[in-house]
DNA sequence: CTTGACGTTGCCGCCACGGCAACCTCTACC
DNA sequence: GGTAGAGGTTGCCGTGGCGGCAACGTCAAG
């Protein structure tokens, strides 16, 4: 069974250019070409451009995805190493849009003063350098981690320390209102507290017992189980038994 | 005072290459070209690249920073914008991360059966069609939001939707792991449920006394009086009062 | 025979620069 | 006044993953 470009992009759902372009670096070269010039794909195509999907999903950059296909490289390695880059690049893009909202926030309740006078031309760059903040922080926080009595056992260490890294951030804002002379009342200062409590609430710990009710309510609550039937039916059974395990386990 | 391109660059921590470019592009132009053909900067154009830098750190495009400096364009408007672009890019790395996090552990667990037989092609693609998925869940989820007693209202919309996209999510891959005959003690549903329970526990709503009494703890807990007073004296009495405030108003 | 769908190669563009080449200019020192 | 070294200039190529277009050949159906 052979395929041309166009059938096999209708397959798999990319374009016959990005077919042509998987040609070109050579990451997908066709079986054949014909005596048109056609490019033919076979059974063993279809397979290799399912992985090199699998893998360009996974956001892995098509060189790599090459050097994974041709076994010249660990899979596991590759994407581990791009795991990191997705999780820093992904906190990167949160610490990010929390600026930006705080920025757009500050310029709808701008008053007067946008501009402020500057006379040594220096200071004008103050705020940049980050890789001092980002040390302050790494070396202050290890150890109140270590000594805390968080319940952190449910979450990986990446989730942890990036509550971390937004507490910190969260309490060098705080200052920063009340040293500006913001009251507890003030808006801004209560949109932090929204945050914190948010925190809060993601550190509350709930009980074995709770989590087991939790998951019979899944089974008993009709609205609970048709929204699990609509997935498979019978799920919610299956969820809650798998909770009771887990309460069991690390809730005792 | 005039600086050359070199001084802006010390001064600003941009290289002299960037200047360069952002003369070609028309972001930035000197103040003038003397004789020799060097390019001279003065406090205007000081001013202006720190603008640049502010609005490039949020990650703003450098044609999109040209049009609000150059006031055609509303700068909230424009960072609204731009806010929501981030917030996507953040949480579909997020996903992709989960996602890639769960391939790794697959692959160290993979026992044998890495090639799974295939007769029909178009099967090959079947779980590439996000774009079916994401409409299904905008289609199911709305009216279960509203008529949950969930208690959404400390939470920004979009963080509710993130957090509705992971449950779908969630419960399709914990459908695929029964369909694939695994128990509820099988470690892959176990670490599923993990994430379930870390998702109760960001619904778990502690109630007004409490809210308050971890405020309390903050100044009267000798560790976590530490922590405050090293980022600012009496900072924790502070966030005392604003999170008593905040449980009056929203925890009443 | 025509039409329209599909195939080919090849080149430009995106975005924010980095790097290099080839050359000119300024300052300091011998 | 020669020279070294730092710094200035323009201009072109490369990055990643294609999209878009041009200009043209091929195939099946009516």
């Amino acid at each position: 069974m052979r395929w041309t470009i166009v059938e096999v992009a209708r397959l798999s759902g990319v374009t016959s250019r990005t077919l042509r372009h998987y040609d070109a670096i050579g990451l997908l070269p066709p079986a054949g070409v014909g005596a048109n010039g056609y490019r033919e794909y076979g059974r063993d195509e279809l397979l290799r451009l399912q992985q090199v999907l699998v893998l360009r999903e996974l956001g892995l950059p098509l060189g790599q995805i090459r050097e994974v296909l041709d076994a010249q490289r660990d899979r596991v390695a590759a994407l581990r190493e791009h795991h990191g880059r997705l999780v820093a690049e992904r906190d990167r893009l949160a610490a990010v849009a929390v600026t930006v909202a705080r920025t757009i926030a500050d310029l709808e309740h701008e008053g007067e003063s946008t501009t402020m006078p500057i006379d040594r031309p220096e200071n004008l760059f103050e705020g940049f350098d980050h890789s001092r903040y980002a040390e302050e922080a790494r070396r202050r926080w290890p150890e109140e981690a270590a000594s805390s009595e968080r319940h952190a056992s449910a979450l990986s260490d990446e989730e942890t320390e990036a509550r971390q890294r937004e507490w910190t951030a969260q309490m060098v804002r705080m200052a920063g209102l009340r040293a500006a002379g913001a009251s507890p009342v003030d808006e801004r200062v209560q949109a932090e507290v929204r945050a914190v409590y948010d925190w809060i609430i993601s550190m509350w710990t709930p009980d074995a017992a709770a989590v087991k009710g939790l998951g019979g309510m899944y089974v008993d609550d009709a609205r609970f189980a048709a929204t699990f039937d609509r997935v498979s039916p019978g799920l919610g059974a299956f969820y809650r038994d798998a909770m009771a395990v887990f309460a069991d386990a690390h809730l005792g």
